[in-house]
RNA sequence: GGCGAGAUAGCUCAGAUGGUUAGAGCGCAGGAUUCAUAAUCCUGAGGUCCCGGGUUCAAUUCCCGGUCUCGCUACCA
């Protein structure tokens, strides 16, 4: 393979809607940070690119919750999660945002150019439209009756209580969100990118010329190759966004999946004028790092976008991670179930390789993971402490006793010496290998297996012991631990670069390049070190009981049955309430619906008869925990067949 | 429902074009050691490789069927 001229990094844009957590840091932050971190250090022309995506429905929904401008709401997010970002050392040459002008620009431009090249395809759709608020509805801002099981509050997309995903049509009763009113059917006219005209091209391109993505990467390109892709609309009826640049699209902007990407160019633009070499030269190598949720907007969309446009590069890989779980439940920003970064340096100040270490150390990069604060706990304890600390200051304390912080010269090396030098060596081409292959777990194992190397020659070559009879072999042993620990500062330098910073200094040495790592000459005879401070400290297990204490509280939180009231809906009058007839009823029998996650089927003595109704609470309740329980029921509601029930 | 990925030691994960004793780190047990933040070093115990069938001289690996977890499912971002 030809060595690229430049390599363009890019990050999946946080979404401005709430804080970043460990799920984006393990999943595609840290894996960037390490992987621009290791080719800068090789000297490698790279920048690496993120940003806030800024635009879609869910920030104009949290805005009007809030009472407060979509502006609002994204200008807080993204000053929060740049400065977390910051915090941990994730150095992005450029945090941009898209809301901002050039982002603006860019993508109109990019609208534009493909429009008139006749990229698109218009097609008239009818939509639901609020009358009262004057807009058309997304399907997020539709409300309704599920057709599949009658729970009342389900989306326009989806229903959260049986988990259907539902088109807005689907809906029985939609109610707009908006204004509450019924919301009626109107015609609109969107654009759409043909990406089954690209089908041909991304089969060749993904399935034949990049066999070596990830599996999973590959495997779900694959499967949406096979089932054929439709065009897919680029615009839609919203007030916040890029607006589209075409006569009578008023009120129309560009699709936030369109938009996003592009953010990464607008970003590459902000940070230079050279933005096209790194965007337009073959010879740049450009890698997305997301998360498996963005697998077919980054191999499949985006490139058919930047193929259609016709002057950029595409991907050269597409390393997506699996997901992290958190002490064996989901990651969700909704049920607060997650370690927040701004909470989390709140917590532990100053630890943030500790937690750049545990992350990288468990990365969900073949499956899911789950991330537990004993782990946590553990790995900074027997690992981070115990390993590389502990060996870090063994070289620097004995040099400073025995030398008075002197480097001592090497004298005749024997046999074992040779060959510790020789792992040495070695070591730094390991840890490249795997980093090269994306593989960032095994490469940080690889790393420390040069601290273990370093404890295991001291252990073998007892130097505490050698200086009572023999001073000059013990300032060959300390050359060579000292040397071991100067490499460290260089195999590490991309994965705890607070720590590697802290090292340096006790060293007296700056950033050495990454060829040097396994050299044995990195510090010379009578250079001068410091003498070292504690490199990670001891974490009590109270600090991490106290933080799953918390989680445990969110938990408790979360299942009071304290539930947002839904919407109030349209008045009834009194004749209709009348006629319902409502009675207590006793549960007899309740068994789970097969092949349901939410149904219940339910035996009921009402005091008139015995009925069988069709529950959707699966989920939250147990069926021999509520037999005997009392419900109130609507007895003259019509019968309905759900599930053949 | 359809599709994709995963399931291997107590935990977190590697791995094998099908072939003798399936690996690592952590945890656990025993020993050595004291320079070091009781940190290190050595040794050891631990596995129905998710379940059921098939192909084969041989299956944890390949094929078929199933179970569970996660993701995608085309206007969710």
């Amino acid at each position: 393979m030809k060595k690229p001229a430049r390599h363009l990094i890019t990050s999946a844009l946080p979404y401005a809607n709430g804080p970043l957590h460990i799920g984006h840091l393990a999943g595609v932050y840290i894996p960037s940070d390490i992987y621009t971190r290791y080719l800068k250090i090789k000297g490698e022309d790279v920048i690496s690119i993120c940003g806030s995506d800024e635009h879609g429905v869910p920030i104009t929904l949290k805005a009007r919750k809030e009472g407060i401008t979509p502006q609002e709401v994204v200008d807080h997010y993204h000053e929060l999660n740049k400065k977390s970002f910051e915090d941990f050392g994730i150095e992005f040459d450029i945090y941009s945002r898209t809301s901002n002008k050039i982002h603006h620009e860019t993508a109109s431009d990019f609208f534009s150019t493909l429009y008139k090249k006749g990229e698109f395809i218009e097609k008239t759709t009818e939509q639901y439209y609020d009358n009262e608020a004057q807009c058309f509805l997304a399907d997020r801002y539709i409300s309704g009756t599920c057709p599949h099981c009658s729970s009342d509050s389900a989306y326009g997309d989806q229903c959260e209580s049986c988990g259907t995903s539902l088109n807005a049509t689907d809906l029985i009763s939609p109610r707009s969100m908006v204004s509450g009113t019924m919301p009626v059917m109107k015609e609109t006219k969107h654009w759409f990118l043909p990406l089954d005209k690209y089908e041909p091209w991304l089969k060749q391109w993904i399935l034949e010329d990049h066999k070596e993505w990830k599996t999973n990467v590959y495997g779900q390109c694959k499967s949406w190759l096979d089932q054929g892709l439709q065009p897919r609309a680029v615009s839609r009826d919203l007030d916040w966004g890029v607006p589209v640049p075409v006569e009578g699209a008023e009120g129309k902007v560009l699709y936030v999946w369109f938009d996003a990407p592009i953010g990464y160019i607008s970003a590459t633009r902000e940070l230079t004028d050279e933005w096209e070499l790194y965007w337009k030269d073959p010879d740049t190598r450009m890698i997305h790092f997301i998360g498996k949720d963005n697998i077919v907007f980054h191999c499949i969309v985006f490139p058919a976008m930047l193929k259609a446009e016709g002057s950029y590069i595409l991907p050269d890989n597409v390393p997506a991670n699996e997901f992290l779980n958190l002490e064996n439940d989901k990651i969700s920003t909704s049920r607060n179930w997650a370690v927040w970064l701004h909470e989390y340096l709140q917590d532990f100040p100053g630890d943030q390789d500790v937690l750049r270490y545990a992350l990288c150390a468990s990365a969900p990069e073949t499956k899911d993971n789950d991330f537990t604060w004993k782990e946590f706990r553990n790995r900074n304890n027997n690992e981070l402490v115990a390993i590389l600390g502990n060996f870090v200051n063994r070289a620097l304390i004995l040099t400073n006793k025995y030398f008075d912080s002197q480097v001592p010269a090497r004298a005749e090396t024997n046999e074992y010496d040779r060959e510790v030098l020789e792992i040495m060596a070695l070591q730094k081409d390991k840890v490249a290998a795997a980093l090269d292959n994306f593989r960032f777990r095994e490469a940080l194992k690889e790393a420390m297996n040069l601290a273990r190397l370093g404890n295991k020659y001291l252990a073998d070559t007892e130097p505490w012991i050698v200086i009572k009879t023999d001073e000059e072999r013990v300032r060959t042993i300390l050359n060579i631990a000292l040397q071991i620990t100067a490499s460290l500062t260089i195999v590490l330098d991309p994965f705890l670069p607070f720590s590697v910073r802290k090292l340096r200094e006790w060293l007296n040495i700056e950033t050495l390049p990454w060829d040097m790592a396994g050299r044995d000459d990195l510090l010379s005879a009578g250079h001068k070190t410091d003498r070292p401070g504690m490199l990670f400290r001891k974490i009590e297990e109270e600090e991490t009981d106290r933080q799953v204490k918390k989680l445990m509280e969110t938990k408790e939180k979360n299942e009071a049955p304290v539930k947002e009231s839904a919407p109030v809906k349209e008045n009834i009058s009194y004749d209709d309430f009348a006629s319902l007839d409502i009675r207590t009823a006793t549960i007899t029998a309740a068994v789970r619906v097969p092949k349901t996650k939410k149904l219940m089927q339910l035996t009921l003595d009402t005091g008139i008869d015995t009925r069988t109704v069709v529950a959707g609470i699966a989920e939250h309740f147990d069926p021999e925990a509520i037999q005997g329980k009392q419900v109130s029921l609507i007895v003259n509601l019509q019968p309905r067949k759900i599930k053949g029930i």
